[in-house]
DNA sequence: TAGATTGTTAATCGATTAACAATC
DNA sequence: TAGATTGTTAATCGATTAACAATC
């Protein structure tokens, strides 16, 4: 690895992630970078700039094994070290996560979800225990956990967030569509803000129909 | 506006409009770049270099009023055009969207969901009638849509797309981590591929943790 | 060997930052 | 008016693309 490696290469290894799993499910050993670009709509060039900040993966005149590609970037994105993580809020949010998101093959181990329906706690989600969020700071102080997973209600982010912090977590997974700024550093926050997203989307689609209007007016002629 | 606006700037604005809503809500009426960079982690002069590719709306020596500058966005961002919109798939990610995601404050009406489930077919859901997807087709011949949101399973994702953009629906909101290529240009996609969020805070974790060891090191010099 | 494709260096392009005249 | 802050132009920085020697 040579020196910091920028965010936007960052966010485009699980991509590359994701297509070589999907290749070598479909049974391809080998991929060149051109290859793999025309599958994602990326330049061959910024491939091979992308994976040489890690290292050498590739072989010249073959392309890249896809296989032992693949574990390469696992590697790189840390899916073999396992973290431990904690879900805080089961709610609908919450609740579709742990059932449909597949935590493990991102090397992530949920060890316990956390809420304050009653009705919930003492059960098990998917073989995920569901405990009282009053016992967190205590479950806290017992179990080392490396990163949770923010889906309370927004209005108990910030505070759920604080507390959390105060414990020692440093690593969350927002869904709350609030912004948790971290006080200390060493906090990283990874933000899943489904209402910025839509209105990116809105504004392509309000782009495009201007577009077409204005297409429309020259073809009529005025 | 003054040619084509690159993505990151689009991808900016909902960031710009969920702070000064929060100003509003707080009573601020007027703020300066420099004070809503800090507020955000923006330089002022990114925020002013944003804002110019649109137009201009602050005053010199005063700033920008709050209230004008969010509905100055919002126009840009689309949210008053209110789009129509179906959601298909109700499973539990899509009933936690139609529960806890505010659909109309984006500007998005949630016309319909669809469904296979015959429990759910005939229901509402927060109001929203629940047909069956099997007349999904008749449906679109019959309605117009600006956009689908995609929560299906993924083993159905490519299929659903298809079928959609056949009928003529050509945005997409796509939740199941399968990647929807449009094959016309006019089609949008907006992903929301949660394994890539969590993998790239996965990649920073294992960054940290890695810089904490070498630091340890370096401190116990060995 | 000839052909293919990497890894890397150099060139280009675009995005961010700095500076400042305009002006409220 | 003096002070503040915009909008915009110019300078810098960083990211992407192009080119090509290395080599399988």
């Amino acid at each position: 690895m040579k020196g910091k490696v920028s965010d936007n290469v960052i966010r485009r290894m699980p991509k590359y992630l994701r297509e070589l799993k999907r290749q070598e499910d479909s049974g391809l050993t080998r991929i060149s970078s051109t290859e793999l670009g025309r599958l994602l709509g990326f330049s061959p060039s910024q491939i091979r700039q992308d994976f040489s900040s890690f290292g050498e993966f590739g072989v010249q005149g073959y392309g890249y094994n896809v296989q032992s590609l693949r574990e390469q970037i696992e590697n790189i994105l840390g899916v073999n070290r396992s973290y431990k993580a904690i879900l805080v809020g089961c709610g609908s949010i919450g609740k579709s996560l742990i059932h449909n998101f597949c935590f493990e093959e991102q090397g992530i181990s949920l060890q316990a979800v956390f809420d304050l329906d009653t009705d919930l706690i003492g059960t098990k989600i998917k073989g995920v225990p569901v405990y009282d969020a009053l016992d967190l700071q205590e479950y806290l102080a017992e179990h080392s956990i490396d990163v949770a997973v923010l889906t309370v209600p927004q209005s108990k982010a910030k505070s759920a967030a604080k507390m959390l912090m105060d414990c020692g977590v440093h690593a969350f997974w927002n869904f709350t569509n609030e912004e948790i700024v971290p006080p200390y550093s060493d906090v990283l926050v990874e933000n899943v803000h489904f209402s910025d997203s839509l209105l990116s989307l809105s504004y392509y689609m309000a782009e495009r129909a201007d577009n077409q209007k204005r297409t429309k007016r020259i073809a009529v002629g005025s």
